[in-house]
DNA sequence: ATAATCTATTAAGCTCATCTAACAACGTTA
DNA sequence: TAACGTTGTTAGATGAGCTTAATAGATTAT
């Protein structure tokens, strides 16, 4: 009597999801069926199956017909359910493309925590019923919203960071207007692509509070972010936007 | 010239991560020390760091201090960034505790896109700049919807949301309303502990539709969620409200 | 019924990340 | 300088998950 059964692997959970999907569309679930969903060969779906039944997730006969127990088909729906709450939250509410949402979701479905699950579906309650948070009146504005997304149609017009963007676009403090020893909020990233980018990967996201330590030679700083000292051209840091 | 050079590994972020945070706190980096910081033993960090090396992302000498190239800089600063916007958007936004909220963005660190942190990045912009969206009018209702929060005091004396709650509690749409054939969208699912989980778990997430199929003897429902058939208890049906 | 074809299983071997345990280098103290 | 304790390295083993290639069972067509 040797248990194995310490903890259920991502592996195992993703050939779960496979089978209950698959189940799902068609009926039946075969090994290769198995192995094309997944993008593994055949070879590696028997032995799997094998630790599968042993475990009591699935009744497997071999070269039968697969299909869940009733603990795998909650396992399988537990993973989808995970699945399904990070895929809506990177397309719904942050706008991700459905390719990289449903990547993105596929991988950290097996790391969010049980706390976390249930935070992020009173998110999802919270848009939906509170009338300040609704559709109409959140989402819509985060994705339209001409501070965040440059060239956007105003999303309200009596909004007064919008007005004063428009009418005094030089009012904003941004790092590079800060003198050695004095310190800032990050506001917002104020770039795109590659120089976005790599100022966010310098840890330079909003809410992050960030020193100038002193200037450097050839039109560079050197700042101090997260503990952790780094240098930035004068042109990055003014794409980045202080909190007044 | 054997270019093992495919992809950089979670375990190998999470070295470089390491080595990143202990040069940033105590100036140097031994063996011991990562070992201690990454929960393994010695013997498994060696032949890591000689890996590193190979691949020029650390300066290692055998039996030496161990030091990040710029290279190495750059994928744990990266690797810091897409952790830290984890964590503060699983702290801050969805209040998830500091501890959970640490592990969830340690494990999903490794598979965030870099649309998904981008995007990331942008909701945190909007959260901050947007008057609509800043932390009294957005974050403050979320943790203090009575909606969604039961017990709360009132986020706002004029929501009326909240107002026909405490008017006419039992004006809601459940999911236990339902005729076998209709079918409608969860709003929210109100309740705690294991119902909650257990609602969750099989896919009665917010804005997910749901179909009763038939009612079942013994106080059951069969119901169709994503495409896929399971059955509730009436009793734990009442506690999925659905929209109007 | 038999051959051809498809599908599933098995065995051997690989990589990655880890462990344990023996061993080597170094620094400190006696 | 000799001995000891700390720290780092190495070798060998383990386990998960995968591949490939050979083999075995089923199904279909002739």
């Amino acid at each position: 009597m040797k248990s194995k059964n310490l903890q259920i692997s991502p592996a195992m959970e993703d050939y779960l999801e496979t089978i209950y999907l698959l189940v799902g569309e068609r009926k039946v679930a075969r090994v290769k069926d198995i192995a094309a969903a997944r993008g593994v060969k055949p070879g590696s779906v028997s032995p799997a199956m094998k630790k599968l039944a042993a475990m009591g997730l699935i009744r497997y006969e071999q070269r039968e017909f697969i299909d869940l127990t009733p603990e795998g088909e909650e396992v399988a729906r537990r993973t989808l359910a995970r699945h399904e709450l990070l895929r809506r939250f990177f397309h719904d509410v942050l706008n991700v493309s459905q390719k990289n949402a449903r990547s993105d979701a596929c991988a950290m479905e097996h790391y969010l925590s049980d706390e976390g699950v249930d935070r992020l579906t009173k998110f999802f309650e919270f848009i939906q019923r509170c009338p300040r948070g609704s559709k109409t009146e959140f989402l819509d504005r985060l994705h339209h919203c001409p501070l965040v997304n440059p060239g956007q149609p105003d999303c309200d017009h009596d909004c007064p960071e919008v007005a004063a963007m428009s009418r005094t676009p030089a009012v904003r403090r941004s790092l590079s207007d800060l003198q050695p020893g004095e310190s800032g909020t990050v506001a917002q990233v104020d770039a795109a692509g590659q120089v976005r980018r790599r100022l966010i990967d310098r840890g330079l996201i909003p809410q992050t509070t960030v020193e100038v330590v002193r200037n450097l030679p050839r039109g560079s700083v050197r700042i101090l972010v997260n503990g952790q000292e780094t240098s930035l051209t004068t042109q990055e840091a003014t794409h980045v936007v202080l909190a007044p």
